[in-house]
DNA sequence: AAGTTGACAAGAG
DNA sequence: ACTCTTGCCAACT
């Protein structure tokens, strides 16, 4: 149980459901993530589940980048696993989301 | 209580 | 592609 639910258990358990559901090799942006569970508006608020999703259990929070296809900052080992998974950097911080962005 | 910060998005220049 | 501004919402100071 949480120790003081940060925003909402649902809000938290919905964004980690749909992370769970990025197949390997694809990358999904935070705002498409928002928009699955409704809430275009709060994709800062995804942002902030997957920094706490460790304590909420482990997901696939590397394949979660910004609308322009960059890695999380202050995060560098991101890179090393989305590589691993096939998936192609244009940089050290961007992915090529026209061919890895999950659909839905 | 109020202002600042942040793993963001979208529009404008 | 980049920077600046606006909107959003919770956590932090």
């Amino acid at each position: 149980m949480a120790p003081s639910a940060r925003f909402t258990e649902d809000f938290a358990y919905e964004v980690l459901s749909v992370v769970g559901e990025i197949p390997e090799g694809t990358v999904a942006t935070y705002g498409q993530i928002a928009r699955l569970i409704g809430r275009n508006k709060n994709s800062r608020l995804v942002a902030r589940v997957l920094s706490h999703a460790s304590d909420y259990g482990e997901f696939p929070c590397h394949r979660v980048v910004n609308h322009a296809g960059r890695l999380v900052p202050g995060w560098p080992e991101q890179a090393f696993l989305l590589r691993q998974e096939g998936v192609e950097l244009k940089d050290a911080m961007h992915v090529d989301l026209r061919k890895y962005q999950w659909e839905c």
